[in-house]
DNA sequence: CTTCAGGGACCGG
DNA sequence: CCGGTCCCTGAA
């Protein structure tokens, strides 16, 4: 089965750091939340294997409505570079435990290793399956995490992100954490995961739930930030009053900025 | 071999 | 608010 796609690139889109439920297996890539889904590009359409064209293009960020978001963020120069940049970059949607789990992970760590910690995790607390003459191990499971207890969890070698992972896992499977729950009540939830602070925080709205108004900022955002866009933080000094600055001016596709900011700056090695 | 920083969070002051 | 500390890994 195959879909149509305007100015997209699945490679960038998933190489960019906001996901790391996709490991690409030679020319495709590869998820496994549920159930497994092969995606592969070839020009402007995408193959895909598993799964719906309707959720494949949620989790995709394709059905957002790229043309508008880039007119309306396309407000001065560094942007619209940014966007001329990273324009076939979309914003993934994971979904929460996905989000919470990997972005637990990333705290003080590079992207080759969180993806080899979810690998890791993976085989130990994720369902196998075969497809297509290949095994395939899901996304680890809050529940085997949780009943697998502490002892077992240390083996994985996460530092002390261990109890973080045990806490994420343990409140999902306590509290059933349901996507329906308004954005301001789960916000709130959220926190009360050790390991999830207002940065974390920020990358599960946005990576796990495409709220598009979150605006996720770590050590590479604050550095472009104060040298590019020193007048719109005007003093700012917190996470929370930045991100309120930020969130102000880009408006409600602020999490597309952030996208391509960090994709352009990043690749460019802009500092 | 040692040193240090990497998409932060937490705790104490 | 600010600064030290946390665990592990890989690069220098």
């Amino acid at each position: 089965m195959e879909f149509t796609v305007n100015d997209f690139s699945l490679d960038k889109t998933l190489s960019a750091g906001q996901t790391f439920s996709w490991e690409k297996r030679e020319d495709k890539w590869v998820s496994f939340i549920g159930k497994p889904i092969i995606l592969k590009q070839v020009g402007d359409k995408i193959e895909y294997y598993g799964g719906s064209e309707d959720e494949i293009k949620k989790r995709l960020g394709l059905s957002d409505d790229i043309i508008s978001i880039r007119a309306e963020l396309d407000k001065d120069d560094f942007l619209d570079k940014a966007i001329e940049y990273s324009g076939t970059l979309r914003v993934i949607n994971d979904g929460l435990w996905p989000a919470t789990l990997s972005f637990i992970l990333s705290i003080q760590s590079n992207i080759p290793l969180i993806l080899r910690r979810i690998s890791s995790l993976s085989r130990t607390y994720g369902r196998e399956s075969d497809l297509d003459g290949k095994t395939f191990y899901s996304f680890p499971n809050y529940t085997e995490i949780k009943e697998g207890g502490l002892e077992a969890l240390k083996n994985q070698k996460l530092g002390f992100r261990t109890k973080f992972v045990l806490s994420a896992a343990e409140y999902f499977y306590k509290h059933e954490l349901s996507e329906s729950l308004g954005t301001e009540d789960l916000r709130d939830r959220l926190l009360d995961i050790k390991g999830v602070g207002e940065k974390v925080l920020d990358c599960i709205l946005l990576y796990g739930l495409h709220d598009l108004s979150a605006f996720p900022m770590d050590v590479w955002m604050f550095r472009i930030l104060t040298k590019e866009y020193n007048h719109i933080l005007n003093g700012a000094k917190n996470y929370k009053s930045k991100r309120q600055a930020m969130v102000n001016y880009f408006g409600k596709y602020a999490g597309y900025a952030q996208l391509f900011i960090y994709n352009y700056s990043r690749l460019n090695k802009i500092k």
